[in-house]
DNA sequence: TTTACATACTGTGCGTGACACAGTATGATG
DNA sequence: CATCATACTGTGTCACGCACAGTATGTAAA
């Protein structure tokens, strides 16, 4: 914690840099759109951690089994389990409800993307 | 509301296809990063409002002056009031520590850009 | 042999931000 | 003189990312 530090608060016992949070936040939405594009593939959920992991992204477990369970359950995904190496694994596949809902993330994540690609005006090569 | 809705429920006195749910978290995070880089040019709120507008992305005004007040309590922002036509108005801009968020973000945001990419695999034009 | 780590899940609760709802005040237009 | 555009303020709700805690099996090291 130096005067280098950006936004500085205290929680949860240690000291948090403000923008620790704001990457938190750039998740919301987008993990939701990067699981319904992944699960066009069934895939149980262990798995897509170490997929995403290879791939450079680090999704905790806490994040996506909570995740996993609630779009189950709002039908966007499907769900079935399976019996490997005596260990139970539940398998995830996106619903047709699903896929709906998807065009309309991916439509929307176009549109900002584009948007903040002419606001930054070709300072990044997007 | 027909059979080929998607995900229905009913709040606050009217039904709401859960993708508006959806596109509300898509929301969260990047309306951050857009209004940081709006604001390396000082603005006023209603004139970040019109400005989007203008570029077809609508932004609620329920939904930017909470975060410019917020952003601005975190000093990710800095603000002076002007009187113009007898009408205040609070103009904002980024400061030094939101320049180094901004940064952060933008990172994140073209890692994330760059994965949907891939895992798209060009069947959109990013 | 027991300790520890990888695998693969479950449940519950907190904190934050998008947006809803409600309100204030001025100037211009009809 | 009513209504609309301008330009803010304050407070409350809800969903989601993640923390924390727990369960159970198989395998490799000490």
């Amino acid at each position: 914690m130096t005067q280098y530090d950006v936004v500085i608060q205290y929680r949860k016992g240690r000291y948090i840099i403000e923008y620790e949070n704001f990457a938190k936040e750039m998740n919301r939405g987008y993990l939701q759109l990067l699981v319904m594009v992944l699960l066009q593939e069934s895939m149980y959920g262990y798995q897509i951690v170490r997929e995403l992991e290879k791939r450079n992204y680090i999704i905790e477990e806490n994040t996506l089994y909570p995740l996993l369970r609630r779009l189950n359950n709002k039908k966007i995904l499907q769900s079935n389990w399976e019996i490997v190496e005596g260990k139970p694994r539940k398998y995830y596949q996106i619903s047709e409800d699903g896929k709906k809902v998807l065009e309309k993330l991916i439509d929307i994540w176009l549109r900002q993307n584009q948007l903040l690609k002419n606001l930054l005006g070709g300072s990044k090569d997007v």
